[in-house]
DNA sequence: CGGCAGGCGGTTA
DNA sequence: TAACCGCCTGCC
């Protein structure tokens, strides 16, 4: 890694991050691409300190800010990250209490990849590919989270022949009814304004429940969740998990009730780090007819040309396409 | 009202 | 093993 991290603390004495410099990221492109479910951008309130550096930009409205800024739960923790777009430095506000030392050099570096070479990714994908070209340049800035493997187990059960809002839904209700209550740092003023925060945002400081938890519930017991038929889906897994222990691999995961080639490849490529994994959606579908000529009924041509194309790197091949169809089309 | 949203399980031939 | 079909729910 080359980048440098400094350390501090804030008013509220929560621990902040920074790390520079941190090039081909970009926070609306990574949390909004589809592969995660509890992260929210904050209206940047911070238009003050924009003219401060000297932007004397806010005449243009168009003009894109300099700073964006997201809060949301990952592995047990909540935080809030903002990037300077300009200075290409990244900062990790921790508002949870549940801190750790190594936070800042493992923690967050491994759940937003900021050690891979995602330059040198897409010059590869690119090479003598004008449709990946074209996909890269709109989604430039991806970078695939290291998730909780449970969590991507439950989002993307949750997300079948769904809706983004509602999913996102689901999983807050789902958080707060059955998940443990993540501790706030700060005083208590301090964690008022936070738990007013998130919760204007649409989050819930809490874990998702464990698959202990899920599995010695009854289908009743999720109805004010809203999962619909989903809910058996979640409890069988849940149980299964229980049972067994967590899949490791495609085929176990495909196993699991619920989870079919698409959620599988989802949590193969969110959870696990299988990054030659190339889930195929309804906009995957769209983007290989348009772009690479596929009937899109031709599921299975479709994989077998992204294993041969793509090979290790189908993971971000797939966020790239599936992000730009989304742009063009979404 | 039917159509649809980042599929899947179950049933058929 | 491939092709259908129904499905909870919420929003248009």
């Amino acid at each position: 890694m080359d980048y440098l991290i400094t350390y501090k603390r804030n008013a509220a004495h929560a621990p902040v991050y920074g790390y520079a410099p941190i090039s081909d990221i970009n926070l609306r492109e990574t949390f909004e691409c589809g592969q995660c479910f509890r992260w929210r951008a904050l209206g940047s309130e911070d238009a003050s300190e924009a003219d401060e550096a000297g932007g004397a930009k806010k005449s243009d409205g168009a003009q894109a800010r300099a700073t964006e800024s997201y809060i949301g739960i990952a592995r047990g923790h909540i935080a809030r990250i903002d990037y300077d777009k300009k200075e290409k430095h990244l900062h990790i506000t921790e508002l949870g209490a549940n801190t750790n030392k190594t936070d800042a050099t493992e923690l967050w570096p491994a759940y937003l990849d900021l050690n891979r070479d995602y330059a040198a990714i897409k010059r590869k994908l690119s090479r003598g590919d004008d449709t990946m070209k074209t996909a890269i340049a709109a989604g430039k800035g991806i970078r695939i989270l290291k998730q909780d493997l449970w969590e991507t187990i439950i989002s993307f059960i949750i997300s079948q022949n769904n809706n983004i809002p509602r999913i996102k839904g689901c999983i807050e209700k789902l958080a707060a009814l059955y998940g443990e209550p993540i501790e706030l740092a700060g005083t208590e003023k301090n964690k008022a304004e936070e738990i007013a925060i998130l919760d204007e945002v649409g989050l819930t400081p809490n874990e998702l429940p464990t698959s202990k938890v899920l599995a010695g519930l009854k289908e009743e017991d999720l109805a004010p969740v809203r999962l619909g038929y989903r809910a058996r889906y979640l409890i069988e897994t849940a149980k299964a998990v229980e049972e067994d222990c967590l899949p490791e691999t495609f085929d176990d995961l495909n196993k699991l009730c619920g989870v079919g080639p698409k959620v599988a490849n989802c949590i193969g490529l969110f959870g696990l780090g299988k990054m030659d994994s190339f889930p195929i959606d309804v906009w995957v579908r769209r983007v290989m007819s348009r772009m690479y000529k596929f009937d899109e009924c031709d599921v299975k041509g479709m994989q077998a040309f992204a294993e041969a194309k793509f090979g290790d790197l189908g993971g971000f091949a797939q966020q790239y396409l599936f992000y730009y169809i989304r742009e063009l089309e979404g």
